[in-house]
RNA sequence: GGGCGCAUAGCUCAACUGGCAGAGCAAUGGACUCUUAAUCCAUAGGUUGAAGGUUCGAUUCCUUCUGCGCUCACCA
């Protein structure tokens, strides 16, 4: 089943750089400017900056005059930060003295306080930081020659003992130092770093520099792809990858607006996939009974907190399950996702905890949907008194465009009419410190998914909401190719009744299907939505390196 | 697309009711061999987002535009 973004969109806010962002090319490695003088950066920079820019340059030369290459490679530290902390930890200065080691480190330099023939440098590599200690008298004329080139954001190497100086700080105490990379531009601003959202975004290598827990939540984003893999590798699933490009007759497997794109020598007009879900179940027809594919998926609606164009979505699909046993795979899943990317059950989202411990409150939509309407369930199915109760409620709702949703639900179906009441009742109610699955969907909502024996108007699905987000969505496949072909068919009749998002008539899925699928429950996740609930992101754009923006100008 | 808000030095922000555009950090020069936003002295850095208007005088008031933020809608 697959992941289907739900909730509103909106049209983008639009994002520019600011005018006094520092972006662009980089400068020639050649002989520091004069300010003035023609150079690609220098359009874009204020004086100020133009100047910095300069004076770096110039420093790059005079550390080619004292030998040291500004750009030079082949120099690879034997330790990270981290190593030494793990070594010492909170030992006292004595006790590291009696083993020192020597230690070989390399970073870049996020903070330097000098007092002339000694200094501290603040150092961080991919482990963690580590205070670099050079002094005059222990790394030599030369070395100090280079030090005094140093700005703050270069590269850095240091060998040496380890020490704890007297304000408590582990420090290496260097006893050969060289700079590796010359910045040439200066970095955010140290008390404030980068204030300015959309810089953050466009211009991510800073942010990760300067914003303390951006690394972090990329971190814990992968360790949620790792997570979930090995979750489902444990279980005997199979990793696919199926394509990104499809023909515009494949219906891919949700209902979205795609991107279209063009291959030159077959003349062949292309749509980016929406989904990877008619790809993989047609794998389950051909025998891979467990499969699943993370990959990015792409969709050509609105940009907000919730919603970027490209996102990152899992598909899997598991032969001779059905949404029942998808629901306790479900709960494991996020439950061990929780517990091992933030280390507990409860997790803390923007100021709630959600205690993600099984099994999960599960609503029922047709019944939350029909109360909100003074409704029983069977006569809101039946579609009795339902256009009534539809008015009523509309009349009675004093906000305007639930009241106008509520008018449109009154001309659709039954089934329908029940999604958008609990839409507009009922979501906000769920529970919000628990995850909740919500469950009883009309099949009007699903023509992709199983008829449930009990009750044919209904389908064999559940959605997975945390914190107002719909983070999965599961049923039990539809393989009946002659109610497949019928669903198809009355989404060919919603198309040409105007409804530009409803599916194609995907031929070749249906043959697929005419050859037998095994009974299966298939869910779709979005793995961005997981990330910014796991990392506490306010804004899907904070757990994607670079969100697509407006571009500038 | 609608509503609200913001735009001043490279960065973060001041500037009272319309009266000489400022501070900290960053930068540059100098002092300083145990600092943690190091400290001290000095220097430099501005078309106040753009265009127009009111006024003796506009960063300040008005109009339009541009960009950004928040929010609502379209949109599953």
């Amino acid at each position: 089943m697959t992941w289907t973004r739900p909730g509103s969109t909106r049209s983008s806010p639009g994002t520019t750089c600011s005018r006094r962002s520092i972006t662009g090319s980089t400068a020639p490695p050649s002989d520091g400017l004069e300010p003035g003088e023609e150079d690609p950066m220098s359009e874009e920079l204020g004086a100020t900056e133009r100047e910095i820019v300069a004076q770096r340059l110039r420093k790059a030369e005079e550390l080619r005059q004292l030998g040291v290459n500004p750009y030079g490679n082949g120099h690879a530290p034997e330790h990270l930060a981290r190593d030494l902390h793990g070594r010492y930890g909170d030992a006292p200065p004595e006790t590291i003295a009696l083993d020192p080691g020597d230690w070989s480190v390399a970073g870049r330099v996020l903070a330097m306080r000098s007092f002339g023939k000694a200094a501290f440098l603040k150092v961080r590599d991919r482990s963690g930081e580590i205070q670099v200690w050079v002094k005059k008298d222990k790394v030599g004329e030369k070395a100090f020659e280079i030090f005094k080139r140093l700005d703050v954001g270069d590269v850095i190497a240091a060998r040496g003992p380890a020490t704890r100086t007297k304000t408590g700080e582990l420090t290496v105490e260097a006893a050969t130092f060289t700079i590796l990379t010359k910045a040439i531009r200066p970095l955010p601003e140290k008390w404030h770093g980068l204030a300015d959202v959309e810089q953050r975004y466009r211009q991510r290598y800073l942010d990760l520099v300067s914003t303390p827990g951006v690394r972090e939540t990329f971190e814990k984003r992968a360790r949620i792809v790792t997570t979930i893999r090995r979750f489902l590798d444990d279980r005997g699933y199979l990793e696919v990858e199926t394509p990104t490009l499809h023909k515009p007759e494949e219906a891919g497997g949700a209902t979205a607006r795609p991107f279209e794109t063009h291959h030159n020598a077959l003349s062949l007009d292309l749509k980016l996939r929406i989904a990877t879900e008619l790809h993989l179940k047609r794998l389950v027809v051909g025998g891979l009974e467990r499969v699943y594919e993370i990959g990015r998926i792409w969709r050509n609606e609105g940009i907000d907190r919730r919603h970027n164009p490209e996102f990152t979505s899992i598909e899997f699909y598991q032969a001779y399950a059905t949404h029942e046993d998808l629901m306790l795979l479900t709960e494991q899943l996020f439950h061990e996702l929780a517990v091992k990317v933030t280390g507990s059950a409860q997790v803390t989202f923007q100021g709630r905890v959600i205690d993600f411990t099984p099994p999960f409150p599960r609503h029922s939509m047709l019944e939350m949907g029909a109360r909100a309407l003074g409704l029983s369930p069977e006569d809101a199915l039946a579609g009795r008194g339902l256009s009534e109760a539809l008015s009523r409620a509309a009349t009675r709702e004093g906000n305007s465009e639930d009241a106008w949703k509520l008018e449109k639900a009154s001309r659709a179906s039954p089934g329908e009419a029940i999604a958008l009441a609990f839409e507009v009742f009922c979501e906000h109610e769920l529970p919000a410190d628990r995850p909740t699955f919500v469950v009883d969907f009309p099949i009007e909502t699903s023509p992709l998914s199983r008829r449930r024996d009990a009750d044919p108007r209904l389908v064999d699905r559940f959605e997975l909401f945390v914190a107002g987000m719909e983070l999965a969505n599961a049923f039990s496949e539809l393989n009946d190719p002659v109610d497949q072909r019928a669903r198809f068919e009355a989404q060919l009749a919603a198309r040409a009744a105007g409804d530009e998002e409803a599916m194609p008539f995907d031929e070749d899925f249906v043959r697929a299907l005419e050859h037998g699928m095994p009974p299966t429950a298939g869910e779709g996740i979005g793995i961005d939505r997981v990330a910014m609930l796991l990392t506490d992101a306010p804004s899907i754009r904070d757990v994607i390196l670079f969100p697509l923006l407006k571009p500038r100008e």
